[in-house]
DNA sequence: CCTGGATTAGACCAATCGGTCTATTCTGAC
DNA sequence: GTCAGAATAGACCGATTGGTCTAATCCAGG
């Protein structure tokens, strides 16, 4: 793809994880892949994260998260309603869609969900997961709605925008999420 | 699991697909896992299913739709308004989830989407879930909306159910879906 | 009973999997 | 300049992957 170059090595790794778990899933990746990818040695990978492909998942899970959490951030900082932030996200998200091709998963659900099959990993997704939802949950409560209403919003924004995100994956096209605020 | 051997060989392949496949997803379940839970032997899955895997996830995902158009179909036919229908069907789908273990996934999510990278794949998944779509915007055409209305509602519905259904997953608990009707 | 296609059975295969290990190179502190 | 630890490099490993192929078996029609 790009030239990932002058990223460190354990940048890389992270990153072309993130990418090709979201395209293809935990299983459906292989250490060849990743590491063609990422353009770094099988002795790195170990090196950095000694528990290999899990480790890896981890990271790459955990920072796409901060991204999500960050455009969170961003679309609800500026909004003057909840609507207003809601839109804007959903904007935001469309156009995300748009660039990567109409058809890589929520990062969390295809490095976490589909990985493993292990408690521990399951666990972690779901607390990223919630993070997310207090993170809308506190723009909610700031922007005038009540403990109860906040969190039944900002649950309601996370089911409405992944189950947007699986049917605009299925049409390969981003008229759903685009059209998301006028059914609020 | 249970007895499936009175089963010819073909379904018992298919419902173990259909089963593993929700589970841990195309790229998480081996042969060797499949023909152990449909015990039988290799010969017999490249008799039924020429192209092996594919077919047989193509095969298991059918069979999935099929029974979830079966049961859209009961929770409307007996509503009176297309809310009884909808709430039904939530009630229906967090049983069901609670029976699954709280962790299987969509199945055609889980065989098509996450399955091998083949645009037709994803286009009969496509498929499939306008196919659900359908179903449900006859129902609410038959209990008096007007065709557009019809539509948003059916699709609201999907992305209400997929979205709800993930969350319900990270906190393996099926409150998400039962809640669901009093939010519409 | 005989026969021929459908089905079952599983040995076998190359390719790939995730992971280990040793050797080498790079780099910053002294 | 020296030297130790971090990092890179990739050969190598056993296990497992999806898939092929031949032999045995089953079973219905004659």
């Amino acid at each position: 793809m790009k030239d990932n170059k002058p990223l460190p090595t354990k940048d890389r790794l992270i990153r072309a994880a993130s990418e090709l778990f979201r395209k293809h899933g935990y299983h459906g990746v292989g250490l060849s892949d990743l590491l063609a990818k990422a353009e770094a040695p099988k002795g790195s990978l170990y090196h950095h994260f000694p528990n290999g492909k899990s480790d890896l998942a981890r990271a790459a899970a955990d920072r796409a998260s901060d991204q999500i959490l960050r455009i969170l951030a961003n679309c609800f900082a500026e909004a003057p309603t909840f609507k207003d932030g809601a839109k804007a996200l959903c904007d935001r998200l469309a156009e995300a869609f748009d660039q990567s091709g109409m058809w890589e998963t929520c990062p969390v659900a295809a490095t976490l969900f589909e990985g493993p099959d292990n408690d521990e990993f399951r666990a972690h997704a779901a607390h990223l997961y919630e993070g997310w939802i207090a993170e809308v949950h506190d723009h909610a409560e700031r922007l005038g709605m009540d403990q109860d209403t906040a969190q039944a919003a900002a649950e309601h924004l996370f089911v409405l925008l992944q189950g947007s995100w699986m049917l605009a994956r299925a049409r390969r096209s981003s008229d759903v999420l685009r059209e998301l605020p006028e059914r609020l």
